[in-house]
DNA sequence: CGAAAAGCAAGAGCGGTGCTCTCGTTGTTG
DNA sequence: CAACAACGAGAGCACCGCTCTTGCTTTTCG
């Protein structure tokens, strides 16, 4: 399948990652805005015509990046929950939790390129949707485990809306569970209530608000279990 | 103060004004990221460096969009406010959070320019402050409201860290209230989850996943109102 | 093996951008 | 009325994404 076959299909990945690893050391510098395909060209001392054989257009080159920062992301996020294995429901959760937010605020660019506003013309490709599902994946993976050990709270306290309840089931089904849906129903809440608390400290939006940033993200992580029903 | 002096001084406020006004429609139709100073002095009928007399520079222009922005949203959550006056507690969390859910609906690019990626080289100028604490404000006041007749459950499960607990002092003195900490921790908690509901469904991050967002959005609201003690 | 085909790098060029500078005009003010 | 400050317009700079053409090199196939 991925045999190389020649000179010239190896230099074609090697320049291809090269490419694609100095638009992420501007993208990490400057940000997403800020990335030109010339300034890449240049630093890679080829014309900026010649890029055009790799990406077909700077947007094809960001949607690569952002394959590559969702993963980069669901690793984190997979290896705290790997990490805790052995640790509580709850506290597999802020593991999890703590490992997006870490790596949100060791990547603030590539955050903002998955998490901030959609680039002009957006359309989310097809490949992108797997490796944007695994943070996803990962929380609920926590609530699946509780559930067989016996500390998922099952209901919760509200009744569920009927249409609710109805993509609950769906979503569950998409994850290979049969969590209950007012779980489900939590676990979706909680999931984007993350990236909000996230992305306001990235984005800078808890400037002198919050100070104690460690210890209030902790706390409110708590609270988004609690709300899952761990 | 504000007198019109003369009709030098007459042509510059209605020359701002309409600028703002195409610059908010090419904002509304387009996005930030294809906002132009050049397009809109063309739909002026101006030259392009004529419009440098009037904002510095793109930002400048951005920046004033901002904080139009940000008075149209609080004033969108501060009606809803008014307007329930006379619910429950928690029928006025809702109230005001729908209605911050339904401004950002309305006007996704606005939204995106208030809680999307902050602009390449951006630093927050002083006049967005207030504007921008506005729909915290509106939530805080719900709490306060709540606390006034009873409404606010007093103590919450878990302790709270002692530098939370600063933090929560803190920002209760700048809210001009005597909110117990534990509140003003899951207000604060709450109040950038709520932008986490929000901006997933104006990013189109819920696509596939959650259908039903109106009856969604509302029984998540129910969870941060829980959070916040109401 | 040699010719045709395909992949590739480079340059020139198009239309667009933000922004600056100069210059002639026009309203304001001492 | 004269000096001054604000203003509009135009030219121009450096940059951008992207396209097209021109040669060259590698691969492929008769």
């Amino acid at each position: 399948m991925s045999v190389i076959k020649g000179a010239r299909e190896r230099a074609r990945v090697e320049v291809t990652a090269a490419i694609k690893e100095e638009a992420r050391r501007q993208l990490a510098a400057e940000g997403a805005a800020r990335l030109s395909l010339r300034a890449v060209a240049r630093e890679l001392g080829m014309a900026s015509s010649a890029l055009y054989r790799y990406f077909p257009s700077r947007d094809d080159l960001l949607t690569a990046l952002i394959i590559d920062a969702y993963d980069s992301l669901g690793e984190a996020a997979e290896a705290a929950l790997a990490e805790s294995a052995n640790a509580s429901a709850a506290e597999r959760w802020t593991a999890v939790c703590r490992a997006v937010r870490k790596w949100a605020l060791a990547h603030p660019h590539e955050y903002t390129l998955l998490y901030g506003s959609p680039v002009p013309g957006y359309r989310a490709p097809q490949d992108t949707v797997a490796p944007a599902a695994r943070v996803g994946l990962a929380l609920a993976a926590v609530a699946r485990d509780a559930q067989a050990t016996g500390e998922l709270r099952s209901p919760a306290a509200k009744a569920l809306p009927e249409r609710v309840r109805t993509d609950a089931e769906r979503i569950a089904a998409d994850l290979g569970t049969d969590l209950p849906e007012p779980a489900v129903a939590g676990l979706t809440a909680a999931w984007s209530q993350l990236f909000g608390l996230v992305g306001f400290e990235v984005f800078g939006h808890f400037h002198n608000v919050v100070e104690a940033r460690d210890e209030f993200f902790d706390h409110s992580c708590a609270a988004l279990a609690h709300q899952v029903g761990l």
